[in-house]
DNA sequence: AGCACGCCGACT
DNA sequence: GTCGGCGTGCTC
């Protein structure tokens, strides 16, 4: 009797089938797991079984749909070996919901292309009282018609179509699509870019590196309407903020009614599967989504774009913690193509690379427009200054001129809520939240104090639980008090708040961003939201009140991400034909990252870095892995990993430095503390030895209400 | 990861 | 005397 190896949705390695017949690698099967059945997926579809005979149990029922190719299986596979992550939960993570579940997925059906056949063509056509009729066969007679065509001439058109194709009369062809002609023609720059993409042979990895409006997603799209015109398949990805409906809009205007598969989190279900499997067969050549889209299997890939590249959110947190980006590049590898990493601000760990010659560095060092120059970029220090409701005099003069001259200013903080913490004033009492070592913000509007880390939230405090005193003070400013401040000052100029909490829904969204287009705001007050991919061409002015919160921080990484934060925010302002002005307030003047900002010089702020974080053996000089337990009480999580870590430690490879364990800049998170312990190493394969016993190790060892994983490439510390 | 089976406190 | 707490261990 043949045997398989299934891949199940449990930490477990593949599990051992019996099946009738050999069964093709990648088929979705229903296989009994524990008294339930389960959905797997073939790993191996004829193998010697390892286990006792008895214990193996049947195959239940073999999907009748297209197994997941070879490549995407070879995807899972290395993304479960490099996270160190079971191949179970790997391969569940990069399926869509759909699949998971015990139904049967049939491939959506492919747009066709109807039209008379020659036996349709020898009937007579409906006569002129059934008129809707008449004008659906004279057009299927003049040229073949989309459904949507279809619909146009008459609403009512399927059944009388069904009729028609039921006695023969019409010939059905799959609809192709051709890329319609550029709009736009690229400057010299941009084209000199294109080309060098367009001429790559097998995998050839770029970092594109173009300023805030140089036009880098024009390059991007007239390289992926190259590789779509050879037919062959682009898979686009996003920063989770960056996939806009304004974006979409722009890719249909450019690729005409090309279909898109839109892949990210918001997707229904539905239509997530859908797009998922038409990108697999082939029938959708262009798929644009966030991090979750590059586990899209497809078919005849030619291009991968990923776009803001340095984006944190291509990274994730949970479960696999993959990096979208890295895996991207191994994809173009995998199907020898190229990838054209692209942003204004790349990561330290891509533009080492394009200085070492591992990618070739494409640039963009002027904006595309003529006319449009760059902002002027001020900092003010506030170290001494007296701060009215958190803005500096010069910024509130500024703000001042700039309403009183009908320009749009944009007010810029990270910082939701009302204000970031509140205190008692004669004990020093102050409210942090039970389950994380953070404090609560206060949200006056929802009159409650919420943890930004948790969904912890309270009523605001009448008084002082420790001495009863009526008296608490809110400090700090957040978006909210912020809004505040600024419409009791400028009582009537139109003042939009854009965060995480006013803008819930996309309809919230427009309305900010319709008002701002339409020149109907003055001021929008807002957090990285406003920050990212949308340009106002009124913007003329940016304040942003607290850049330097995360430079007390002890991660490494603060300058890299202020850098970008900064100069993302930057680039919102003048991009019509006047130069805009950006005023950073801060307390750390001299700190060199606001030199390089306002400069707005990126290579010499990254060279610099560079040569920082190789005198510290930091990334990317080294590779990092950070191996994490946490547990109710943070002894246990800290005693596991020291005492594995002293048992590990002469069995590691030579070139792993093993540091910790320490506890995590935020200890405490949702009731958790949590420990962690770091692997550093020049050499990859050294430090893929290290996590793997670490791995080994963890899976034998790991004592009650402690969890525990392995975080390749950490982003955060 | 689930989700069973297993052993000790508050209910009819 | 049972219902149920979640602690430990297995899943082909």
């Amino acid at each position: 009797m043949p045997y398989c190896h299934v891949a199940v949705n449990t930490p477990l390695p593949p599990l051992t089938y019996a099946c009738d017949a050999p069964l093709p690698a990648g088929a979705r099967v229903l296989v009994p797991f524990r008294r339930r059945t389960v959905v797997g997926i073939v790993w191996c579809g004829d193998v010697s079984p390892e286990i006792a005979a008895e214990k193996i149990l049947p195959v239940q029922s073999v999907f009748d749909e297209t197994p997941l190719p070879e490549s995407w299986r070879d995807l899972a596979a290395f993304a479960a070996r490099y996270y160190h992550f079971p191949l179970g939960l790997t391969v569940f993570a990069a399926l869509p919901q759909r699949l998971k579940e015990t139904r049967p997925c049939p491939a959506p059906p492919p747009a066709y292309l109807y039209a008379l056949n020659e036996s349709g063509r020898a009937q007579a056509e409906p006569p002129r009282r059934a008129a809707k009729q008449q004008a659906l066969w004279r057009a299927l007679a003049d040229a073949p018609q989309s459904a949507e065509a279809l619909k146009g001439i008459h609403k009512g058109f399927a059944p009388v179509l069904a009729d028609w194709r039921q006695r023969g009369w019409l010939a059905q062809t799959v609809r192709e699509y051709a890329v319609p002609p550029p709009v736009r023609t690229l400057n010299d720059v941009q084209n000199h870019a294109l080309a060098r993409i367009a001429q790559a042979q097998g995998f050839a990895p770029f970092l594109l590196h173009g300023i805030t409006g140089s036009g880098k997603t024009e390059v991007y799209l007239e390289a992926m309407a190259r590789v779509l015109a050879s037919g062959k398949q682009v898979l686009f990805l996003l920063p989770e903020i960056g996939l806009t409906p304004q974006l979409l809009a722009r890719l249909r205007r450019r690729f005409g009614e090309m279909p898109i598969a839109v892949l990210h989190s918001q997707t229904a279900a539905k239509q997530r599967s859908d797009d998922y499997l038409r990108a697999m067969s082939g029938q959708v050549r262009l798929v644009v989504g966030t991090r979750l889209a590059v586990f899209t299997p497809m078919a005849d890939l030619g291009l991968v774009v990923v776009d803001e590249e340095h984006d944190a959110s291509f990274k994730q947190d949970s479960d696999l913690r993959y990096h979208a980006r890295d895996l991207a590049v191994w994809r173009a590898q995998q199907a020898q193509c190229a990838v054209v990493l692209g942003s204004a601000t790349p990561s330290l760990e891509s533009w080492h690379r394009a200085q070492t010659g591992a990618y070739a560095l494409l640039s963009l060092p002027h904006r595309a427009h003529r006319g449009a120059c760059l902002p002027h970029i001020g900092l003010v220090d506030i170290a001494r200054l007296r701060r009215d409701e958190g803005i500096a005099p010069a910024v509130w003069q500024a703000l001042r001129d700039n309403l009183n001259a009908g320009g749009m200013s944009l007010v810029y903080l990270n910082r939701r809520g009302f204000a970031p913490a509140v205190f008692c004033g004669d004990c020093g009492h102050t409210f942090g939240c039970p389950h994380c070592s953070a404090k609560t913000v206060l949200h006056r509007r929802a009159a409650q104090m919420r943890c930004h880390h948790c969904g912890y939230s309270r009523a605001v405090p009448d008084a002082c639980p420790d001495c009863g005193n009526q008296d608490l003070t809110a400090i700090g400013h957040g978006t909210q008090k912020i809004e505040a401040a600024l419409r009791q000052a400028f009582p009537y100029a139109r003042i939009f708040r854009a965060d995480r909490d006013s803008i819930r829904g996309r309809d919230d969204w427009q309305d900010v961003y319709a008002a701002a287009e339409a020149g109907e705001a003055d001021i929008l007050v807002g957090t990285q939201m406003l920050a990212k991919g949308h340009d106002f061409a009124r913007l003329n002015l940016v304040a942003v009140l607290n850049a330097d919160g995360s430079l007390y921080s002890a991660d490494f990484r603060a300058p890299e991400r202020l850098f970008a934060e900064l100069m993302q925010v930057s680039g919102r302002a003048g991009r019509a034909d006047a130069a805009g002005r950006v005023l950073i307030q801060t307390a750390l003047p001299h700190h060199s990252v606001f030199a390089a900002v306002q400069a707005q010089n990126y290579a010499a702020f990254a060279d610099a870095q560079c040569a920082e974080r190789q005198a510290f053996a930091l990334p990317p000089f080294v590779h990092q892995a950070a191996v994490r337990a946490d547990a109710p009480d943070f002894a246990q999580a800290h005693t596991l990993l020291a005492r594995l870590a002293a048992e590990l430690s002469p069995q590691l490879p030579p070139s792993v430095v093993q540091t910790g364990p320490a506890a995590m800049l935020m200890v405490r998170l949702a009731g958790r503390e949590r420990a962690q312990i770091f692997l550093e190493s020049p050499s990859r394969r050294d430090l893929h030895r290290a996590a793997a016993l670490w791995q080994h190790t963890l899976q034998q060892h790991c004592p009650a209400h402690t969890r525990w994983h392995i975080d390749i490439d950490p982003q955060n510390m």
